[in-house]
DNA sequence: TAGTGGTCTAGACCACTAT
DNA sequence: TAGTGGTCTAGACCACTAA
């Protein structure tokens, strides 16, 4: 193409300035958001390579340079990963770089946690109604319910209760979840087609109460960090709703201010 | 210039492949280094513009590109803010925008704080090893020590205890942040030419001990977030170590992973 | 109107990876 | 050697701001 700059390519152009709502967006915007149109359907899955930046300048009929601004912000958001010389890769929760990205909890001092994850329990019910507002789902709906305690060198030190929508996750059961090694997130991506991409956590101190008094091993009325967190798929869809009781008499949450 | 793309400007470059350690960078990271070395030089105020992209292209006899490059991870990084037709300007904290930046504490529900700020003491001391070490002096340095109570309509909720390099905040009296006005970040830059970058906290769950039970009017043993900060001005240098200790009862702290 | 940052293109070369 | 992302350039036009 010798010089055809004004044209908007592929998505459908706001000719002119009539209609309700211009809504404008720089071509690089719309060629991400066909991206990220393609990474949800599940057209590349994690782990996997994307075309080149060649190939998908020409697929949508833009520059490359184009093509790499869309990428460019797709990888700051975490969602591919650039490798120089061989290709853009979707990514993916079976990374040792992406595992820390939701683990804020660190070893005050020494090394990588030697983790064991124990599931107390898994059960079916229906949304609590505050984890159905923040799940965004009536509260007549299916959500799996899960019980966990993690430890860390030998001492337990996260009491953790998960909701899952029951649509999405129809099939994960205690087993499934037992004999599944690496990360959780790593479980839902693969065997359930919906990959965490973002997440919320709101922050507290609170007291142990007698169930987590038995279950990490603490006096009652220990201090114990209370994190909620709710999760987002790709669309800032909420899937996942997760209330932790952390110990921090050996561990420390760790948070970057930039 | 026609073409010379192999030619390093400005900077030493690395002529060939010999001497210990090439330490190659791209050319836009050097023009990043350099214009980092101008804001931590002051050439450009908290506040100011700074000049032009097409200017600084011209300075250092590169394109505009290559600036424009280097403007971008500045900008990343909260370094610089970009107003389109404006211009390029240095960041600074007396801005609306930066103010929550380093402040996490949000209310539950409602909405922004009608914020108090209670000098409690200030003092010239020795710097404590731990602080010390932290603040990378030496522990026979002097440092300033502040303690303070900030409250949210009413209610007491921060008590904070602040270590400063006395050799940078020379001159910080009681009276001068009493009588200021604005984020006590805001004073440190205009005040004493040190702006704070970034930040690392680690948080914890702890009992309030006695003194804290008299600050914040809670009884003792009250669970309550320790939230141990250290800030960097440019070069990655700390010059601040923060002890704060939240009430999380009508607040929490609220944090983004992405 | 002039100047700024924002977008887009086209083309060149470099650094890295695989075959 | 071929293909990938990474860097750099030069030039065009757009959107926004202020005089």
């Amino acid at each position: 193409m010798s010089n055809s700059p004004t044209i908007i390519p592929v998505i459908a152009p706001p000719p002119a300035g009539f209609g309700a709502a211009p809504t404008f967006s720089p071509l690089y915007q719309q060629i991400k958001a066909l991206i990220t149109g393609s990474l949800q359907a599940g057209e590349w899955k994690p782990g996997e390579l994307i075309p080149s930046e060649v190939e998908l300048a020409a697929r949508f009929k833009v520059s490359q340079g184009t093509v790499r601004k869309a990428i460019d912000e797709l990888s700051a958001e975490n969602l591919v990963v650039r490798r120089q010389g061989k290709g853009t890769f979707v990514a993916t929760h079976h990374e040792v770089r992406a595992q820390f990205r939701f683990l804020r909890l660190m070893p005050d001092a020494g090394e990588a946690h030697q983790a064991d994850n124990q599931i107390i329990e898994v059960k079916r019910q229906r949304a609590p109604a505050d984890v159905a507002r923040l799940l965004d789902i009536k509260p007549a709906d299916a959500v799996i319910f899960i019980k966990r305690v993690q430890s860390f060198d030998g001492a337990p030190t996260i009491l953790e209760e998960l909701w899952l929508p029951g649509l999405i996750f129809r099939g994960l059961t205690a087993e499934r979840l037992v004999e599944y090694k690496g990360p959780m997130y790593g479980l839902f991506e693969t065997e359930f087609g919906t990959r965490m991409i973002r997440a919320t956590e709101k922050i507290r101190a609170v007291h142990a109460d007698h169930i987590a008094t038995g279950l990490l091993n603490v006096s009652v009325d220990t201090p114990l960090l209370s994190v909620e967190r709710v999760s987002f798929t790709y669309g800032d869809k909420p899937v996942e709703v997760r209330r932790g009781l952390y110990l921090t008499d050996r561990h420390h949450y760790q948070n970057e201010l930039s």
